[in-house]
DNA sequence: GTATGTGAAACTGTTCACAGCC
DNA sequence: GGCTGTGAACAGTTTCACATAC
């Protein structure tokens, strides 16, 4: 599931989720989740190139700056639809909103961070965020002694006001950067408040219902990943 | 020093493996990564099992502990082994030593982190690196103003003095938790030091030679996934 | 001539169903 | 009886090759 990538070695690492069940052929056509994927990364190559004056790419060179093979790059936009001119390439600016459009990202999203440690304060100023649609309206933590300090251009809440807070702001989207040990307990209530997208960095196995769609991001994952990959590779004699 | 939990496993009777019969994968094949992904999952869930006193687990129940199918889980098993018993289950510490060893787990690795901002501290603080048998060794930052402060045990190095510092701690894998700007040019020193594992959360396309392993974690690509399906959930699909 | 868009082929990953062993 | 391990069927993904359009 995760590999996404030609090169030679694989990047980008999430278990597998749920995968809420599509219906049928209902509204519009979907993109295969790999494909999904890699679209965000056009889209910041993209959005690289707009910055830079670039006016015209070719699927070659989109996919090289990406890191993925120009067929797959292909491919993949043409789940998008038909942007490109034959013989010529892409006008950078244009495919780059159309991409955007497919992937939802004509609005901004607001996101609630829970949890105010330092993974939650690095998410709550991570200036990527902002930049690319995604609005942080809120950051909770539990420690009182944390309630009430800033946190960039915010103000940390209790996480006790956690359906309230939501509610007001709005948020649509939460990221869980809290401890093993609570997180499906908050999970439950963020549920319960009406959000269906959770974004979790707790080392543990969430419970969610049906049409919530949880993606989870796992360091010591993605280590043993390496560890495994690393281990293979001390095959001859060489010094460790 | 740290095993791969705190249980009470020093592995290490378990690599020799007798290498006779198996002529399918489990001594020294290698396993599909979508599998290695998934053990380790199955890997935490049996961990926990083993703090709980738990000493033996069906498919069925290690699966849904994991949050995938039984059949995916023996289909995954069946790339390190035959460890299970028909009939009976699988004895947890047997399958969790095993388990480790195939994804190279049997000595501690040795991590260094480059970047103490926010997101570097919250990595060198989180205890489920060392609790897995990931050591960290250094941290890293260009800013005179952090060199020298104490993270968590370790006191802040000079970037400067990466090449050094990582040959004098005998770091093996590198985590990188800095600015977009100065990742390629950091990670180019990290794999002429011989460093070749690599995790980056820099949201950006690394060139990496052949042989280096190199990992992304990219939070805004998560947040941009759970848009796509967020909004696809919105869509007034008409029922059937 | 050049580069996109797309069927078909090749490959990888998942699910099914049951043989084999307890 | 119950559960593992695995070949076979199925589903998804990537690569190939070329028709199509500029």
């Amino acid at each position: 599931m995760t590999s996404l990538d030609s090169s030679p070695h694989a990047v980008q690492g999430v278990q597998p989720v749920p995968a809420g069940q599509e219906g049928k052929a209902a509204g519009g056509k979907q993109i295969p989740p790999a494909a999904v994927a890699r679209l965000t990364l056009y889209l910041r190559a993209l959005n690289t190139m707009l910055a830079e004056g670039v006016e015209r790419v070719s699927s070659e060179s989109l996919a090289e700056a990406s890191g993925v093979s120009s067929s797959t790059l292909r491919k993949d936009l043409s789940h998008v639809g038909s942007y490109g001119t034959r013989g010529v390439g892409y006008e950078v600016q244009y495919l780059s909103r159309h991409i955007a459009a497919a992937l939802g990202l004509t609005h901004d999203w607001k996101v609630a961070i829970v949890g105010a440690g330092n993974l939650g304060k690095a998410l709550a100023r991570y200036g990527g965020f902002e930049s690319r649609g995604f609005d942080v309206v809120a950051i909770f933590d539990a420690d009182q002694m944390v309630v009430g300090n800033e946190v960039g251009w915010l103000r940390v809440s209790d996480v006790a006001d956690l359906e309230t807070v939501l509610h007001r702001t709005g948020a649509n989207m939460v990221v869980l950067a809290l401890p093993a040990a609570v997180a499906q307990g908050v999970c439950d209530r963020v549920v319960a408040a009406g959000v269906h997208s959770i974004l979790s960095f707790a080392p543990v196995m969430l419970q969610v219902p049906d049409g919530v769609n949880l993606r989870k991001v796992d360091m010591a994952t993605e280590l043993q990943i390496l560890a495994y990959h690393a281990q293979r590779a001390q095959t001859p004699g060489q010094t460790a």
